[in-house]
DNA sequence: ATCCATGATTTATA
DNA sequence: TATAAATCATGGAT
């Protein structure tokens, strides 16, 4: 604003502080009897002119048309003129195209690729998708989280939308209110639609670095949205008991050999809906914590062993042997060096 | 508020 | 490259 304002008195200045020359120019041009009566008017209306900003609006208004309906106006006009067109040399140079600022392009295309700025809601279940890619494909039970990340990616959407369109609005009755301000100033003093352009341009300008601290905060809150919702380790979930029973099943009755293969553990991943990957974490993390403190899990490991006990035991009396669990193992085979040859398909 | 369980990540190792 | 081991960070119980 302070930018605007500033151009507007180095305006104002160029028009006024070219004065002081102006009476002694007349002064010299006129020597006839009313000269004085004139020059007196003359000086009058400057000083006038050069007070004017201590004046209330109306007084000044009045001043104003008295100014412009004075016989002696073209005259003082074509002096500002003349006295501009020495001056503002300095204001051609200024380049005019602007290069987009990285930035800009940058945030732009995050709330874009988020889902903030774009269509309403295409972009949403685009963000969405991203959500799912982003939590590892993770069971059924995140839907509730993702319409919660959903309804909270709305809300900054709206925000977003809101205030951008009252910064929009704002720019407009500004810039409408500086164009007006200058044309009527130009009946005055001379202004070029080249400068009143300029200061829209800066007005715009000003504007939309406002928007970008928009832009910037509004993308924040999506990364904190984001991490806070969809970085899978900072939202880490347990899985659900079901899953967890089928990987211990599996765990304690391979305990001589819990490494799964890549084949059982694809298996695995589909029974728990879960992903290989997380599969191969979980035995890690098994394995390493059983082995360090195996008394802590005795008592899990004799009730699976007895699960899949009774497994074995029902599936032989069925006479079915195609399912039975292969070759369970007692508790205690890992770590403890194992002499059973209970190899799998490795 | 604190502690423990637990899934994920990082680093080291063979 | 798979795994071991250490570590992080959260969920949930207390």
């Amino acid at each position: 604003m302070d930018e605007q304002t500033r151009l507007m008195h180095s305006h104002t200045g160029v028009g006024m502080a070219g004065h002081p020359g102006l009476p002694q120019h007349m002064q010299e041009g006129t020597g006839g009897t009313d000269g004085d009566g004139r020059k007196q008017d003359i000086g009058d209306i400057l000083q006038q002119i050069m007070t004017i900003t201590d004046q209330s609006l109306d007084e000044a208004q009045a001043r104003k048309h008295a100014l412009n309906c004075h016989r002696m106006k073209p005259a003082l006009f074509n002096v500002l003129c003349e006295i501009k067109e020495k001056t503002v040399l300095s204001i051609r140079g200024t380049q005019e195209d602007e290069p987009p600022d990285p930035q800009l392009m940058r945030l732009d295309n995050m709330l874009l690729a988020e889902g903030v700025s774009g269509p309403e809601k295409g972009g949403g279940s685009a963000a969405a998708a991203a959500a799912a890619a982003a939590s590892g494909g993770a069971g059924p039970d995140n839907s509730a989280e993702h319409s919660d990340y959903r309804t909270k990616l709305t809300q900054i959407r709206q925000i977003y939308h809101t205030e951008l369109e009252k910064y929009e609005q704002a720019c407009n009755e500004f810039t409408t209110h500086v164009m007006n301000l200058l044309r009527e100033q130009s009946r005055t003093r001379p202004i070029s639609p080249k400068e009143i352009e300029r200061m829209v341009n800066i007005i715009h300008r000003k504007f939309s670095s406002i928007q970008m601290q928009l832009k910037q905060s509004t993308c924040e809150a999506v990364m904190i949205l984001r991490s806070r919702f969809l970085d899978a380790r900072r939202k880490r979930r347990n899985f659900n008991k079901q899953a967890t029973e089928i990987l211990n099943e599996y765990f304690y009755s391979h305990l001589s050999n819990p490494y799964p293969s890549e084949e059982a553990k694809e298996e695995l991943a589909k029974k728990c809906a879960i992903t290989v990957a997380q599969v191969s974490n979980w035995f890690g993390n098994k394995r390493i914590r059983y082995k360090k403190n195996i008394g802590k899990f005795q008592e899990e490991a004799n009730m699976y062993a007895a699960r899949t006990a009774v497994n074995a035991a029902n599936a032989s009396s069925h006479g079915s042997q195609a399912n039975s669990p292969s070759t369970p193992n007692s508790a205690g085979g890992y770590p403890s060096p194992c002499y059973q040859s209970d190899r799998r398909i490795q």
